[in-house]
RNA sequence: GGCAGGGUAGCUCAGGUGGUUAGAGCACGGCACUCAUAAUGCCGGGGUCGUGGGUUCGAGUCCCACCCCUGCUACCA
């Protein structure tokens, strides 16, 4: 059994999760669903990043301790994730006790094996306030930062540690020759190459007013102890997860795959990976930048999301649908606009009519006509049509060219459509008026639970609950989850009972 | 400013190496059916393929210019 082990960025905890977080955790949840289904040994880390300033200052806000705030904030994001069905097998929080140490172990590595890759310097240069950043000479304009070109440029002098990252120049640059998979989608992977062909610079990491951090291990000349710098701090929280510098690390690490946004990329595949390489640790395999939401055609964001909680879009339709329609509706691999229009759009028409409907529609005539029992009935076109189309599925999720849940869903949805189709040119309720054309009605009547129990094994890493619901209700034994792709090919419901039971996703009328 | 990607039906998008009447889903209109969540199926209307040139027998598909949009432009989580 392959092991697979992926992550998801661990999210900052200066607010509430919103829209924008969960996104991407159910886009790994998805991902993570399918490998289990694949019938790999799946390991699915997320987490909190819980220091820096900002964090500081938000508790000090509320007039509470940075720990006691971070505690509040990280249960909020935890229970947030436990209503959307997220099956992270483990939640990982950079101010745990066991992180702390890692990290320590794994900046004191680095400076064991490569002592020459952390030096101290007096920084100085221009500091733009808008952005909060010291800026190079090819961002100021003019004497100004070109992102904020109203204000004025400080010029600041401060006292830190530098990683070399320069001397992982030709590292990154070979990593990304030779392992062009490593990064994708492709235009992250083009952004990173520009940014290596530019030439890369050291970065500084440690910060001297950084209270609300783990203190860099090393001593500085001047005897102050210094804050590691926050992406010091949180990347590695991958690797401590895993229980570094415990031997037993290796039985995790490297991961398969780190799932992140786009606007993080170079931390992850330009930083990362010259850390590891530093302390000459294995790399992770693979680095997926996904796209943003936006609502309303603005940048989801803080501000955005207080035009409504995570909770309501929950309560729009349920967990599963939510789930479904942001995957559906948002290309993993680009950005897509969250509107309640689509939502209530794609939910009553691909939901609700197309697959709630001939799941309803089906198991009613196994009812009506064979008293619940599936006969047992010959393959038809129906059963040939999923199964080919089952590779295109395949090649949307397994990551071999990227992970694409959208044409992944596409494919499944497919075969909702073939059903209904099915079942309308096939007239079953004229065929069971015929008591000659039992037989016909038979085959008729297996091929569609048998394409409605496949398409809960396809849709089930999208929707999980609801794909485990119909499993009960088309009479199928065990779980959907203890399903394997497989076992598509052979499966047969002859001899199932159904169970009908409440509409799968109800019909709503257009509100709002 | 520099680099990259994009502008195709009301909406979201497909359209390898140029070639018959430019496609899909949703929305809209008509018809059919009754097993079903007034659901489903079939048919149909609808597009100067950003703008202006050029190459070619022929361009949404190649070249040039321009307009507009988006992303990136390292130590913001």
């Amino acid at each position: 059994m392959a092991r697979f082990f992926l992550t998801t960025a661990i999210d900052y905890a200066n607010g509430d999760p919103h829209l924008g977080h969960a996104l991407e955790k159910i886009g790994a949840d998805a991902i993570a669903r399918y490998r289990r289904l694949a019938g790999d040994d799946v390991h699915f880390l997320m987490g909190m990043d819980e220091h820096g300033q900002k964090v500081k200052q938000a508790a000090d806000e509320e007039g509470v301790s940075p720990q006691a705030f971070v505690d509040r904030v990280a249960a909020t994001f935890e229970d947030a994730w436990q209503h959307l069905d997220i099956s992270n097998d483990q939640f990982i929080r950079t101010t745990d006790p066991a992180h702390k140490r890692g990290v320590k172990a794994l900046i004191e590595r680095i400076h064991e094996k490569n002592p020459d890759d952390f030096y101290e310097k007096t920084y100085e240069g221009w500091y733009c306030v808008g952005c909060e950043l010291f800026k190079r000479e090819n961002e100021i304009v003019d004497g100004r930062c070109v992102l904020h070109p109203t204000r004025e440029l400080q010029w600041t002098e401060e006292r830190n540690w530098f990683f070399r990252l320069t001397r992982y120049q030709s590292f990154l640059e070979r990593l990304f020759d030779e392992r062009p998979e490593f990064l994708r989608p492709e235009t992250r992977r083009n952004e990173i190459l520009a940014l290596l062909a530019q030439g890369l610079e050291d970065i500084s990491i440690t910060r001297s007013r950084l209270s609300w951090a783990i203190p860099f291990p090393l001593r500085s000349s001047n005897g102050e102890e210094q804050g590691t710098w926050v992406w010091f701090d949180a990347l590695p929280n991958y690797l401590t997860a895993t229980g570094f510098p415990d031997k037993s690390y290796r039985e995790l690490w490297p991961a398969q795959l780190h799932i992140i946004g786009k606007d993080i990329t170079r931390l992850h595949c330009v930083v990362w990976p010259a850390m590891l390489q530093a302390a000459e640790i294995a790399l992770p395999q693979q680095v997926w930048a996904h796209g943003f939401m936006t609502f309303g055609g603005e940048r989801f964001s803080k501000s955005a999301g207080v035009a409504f909680s995570l909770q309501e879009a929950i309560d729009r339709h349920g967990a599963d649908a939510l789930r479904y329609f942001l995957l559906r509706e948002i290309p993993f691999d680009g950005d897509g606009d969250f509107s309640w229009e689509r939502f209530d759009e794609r939910y009553n028409a691909e939901l609700a009519n197309a697959w709630g409907n001939l799941a309803s529609r089906a198991i009613a005539m196994v009812e009506k006509y064979r008293d619940g029992v599936v006969p047992s009935g010959e393959r038809t076109p129906l059963d040939q049509a999923d199964l080919a189309e089952l590779v295109e599925y395949h090649a949307a999720l397994d990551g071999s060219r990227g992970y694409f849940l959208q044409e992944g869903i596409k494919r499944a949805l497919a075969s909702v459509g073939r059903g209904n189709e099915y079942v309308q040119s096939s007239q079953p309720w004229a065929l069971a008026k015929d008591e000659s054309k039992r037989a016909q009605l038979d085959d008729v009547l297996s091929a569609v639970i048998r394409a409605l129990a496949r398409q809960c094994v396809l849709l089930h890493p999208f929707v999980p609950a609801k794909t485990e619901e119909l499993w009960r209700q088309l009479g199928a034994p065990g779980r959907v989850s203890d399903q394997r792709f497989d076992g598509l090919a052979g499966l047969d419901a002859a001899g199932w009972k159904v169970r009908k039971g409440a509409s799968l996703f109800p019909r709503t009328p257009n509100e709002r």
